[in-house]
DNA sequence: GTCTATAGGTGGATAGAC
DNA sequence: GTCTATCCACCTATAGAC
């Protein structure tokens, strides 16, 4: 069993600066310099703590599926429906999106091509993460007749990341998030059974 | 009138050079010594060309704009029904993809919070170019009842940019084209027309 | 238009004192 | 664990010869 870490532990610390710093700039647009001067220590303290960038940059990637899988987990605990289900996974796009930040992972999947092996493979089992959780839901939830959709669920689990992340991307370039909100509405619109004699 | 210069152009083959890094590695992953070295010249000589990399991005910002609308232009000029203009705007998509490359604005979008103004509203404008024509087909489409969608057309706009932005993004990590496809197909599909007594 | 040479700055990273 | 000091590579950009 681990220790247990203060929340305000340095190391902690550290990721929360890098984590703000590389949703809202980009793996390649932070430094080392930018960490230490908002936390005010020197860049060679950091480097005791994460040696490498590259070691920072994957450390933030598994905290950051960590968290993001575990809020999905809890999802589930909540024991409700797939639209309900759905709307709450929305909402945790929307919950980044509300401090001016991009998904994590969204932001390193752009930079992918630049990254070092270790974060890419990160980033990939993030995304299939996610995949796996949608398809879940998504397969329930037709079953059960609570939504509806045709093809494969991992089809339509794709189209629902692609136009989060998406809409992540283009609201950032407007500062506005209600755009955001709209197309994740919309998107799931699209899964919703249609009520036969519904006055909508 | 402008004095008509050859595709071989220096200036030109700075900006191919130049895009094609963007679009793989982003605007902050790429120097002036890459594209030097790609050309076969120093990086003296491009900045003869380009003063300051702001100015190479905006450029190489126009010039997608300009490429990417003359496209649309094309579509309107082919005087084919809605469903056939967006699957040819989707094509325009899944063109840029086949050469592991990310759509310029959308690969900048991410970098927005760290690029020169200049660059900014560039990218603002491709997306609001590609809004305004999405807007124009949709609406078009659907009072001619070639598709069928709720609410605002800008708003089913924003799902579809969304939608196709987000799929390049997520299948470059998967380096699955595939993938993006079939997420274009399923987003263009609801749209669609439901055939009342369609087999399907 | 392209070159050599270089300025002036910042990047990630390390050594070694405390 | 944090510091000072430093290394070296790379960055954008400029001066001035050809």
């Amino acid at each position: 069993m681990a220790r247990p870490t203060v929340a305000t532990d340095t190391s902690t610390r550290i990721l929360d600066v890098a984590e703000r710093l590389v949703q809202k700039r980009g793996f390649n647009a932070f430094s080392y310099a930018d960490v230490a001067d908002a936390l005010n220590v020197t860049k060679a303290s950091l480097h005791y703590h994460f040696p490498t960038k590259a070691e920072l940059g994957a450390c933030l990637i598994e905290r950051y599926r960590g968290s993001f899988l575990g809020a999905l987990q809890r999802i589930n605990d909540a024991h409700v429906d797939a639209v309900a289900q759905l709307r709450a996974y929305a909402a945790i796009y929307a919950d980044v999106l509300e401090n001016d930040r991009m998904c994590l992972c969204g932001m390193l999947a752009a930079e992918y091509a630049t990254l070092p092996a270790a974060m890419q493979d990160g980033i990939r089992r993030f995304f299939d993460g996610n995949e796996a959780w949608l398809v879940s839901v998504l397969t329930a939830g037709r079953r059960k007749q609570q939504i509806a959709f045709a093809g494969r669920p991992v089809d339509a689990a794709r189209v629902l990341v692609a136009a989060l992340e998406g809409a992540m991307l283009l609201a950032r370039s407007r500062q506005d998030a209600t755009q955001f909100r709209t197309v994740a509405r919309r998107s799931l619109a699209d899964l919703r059974v249609v009520k036969q004699a519904a006055a909508e």
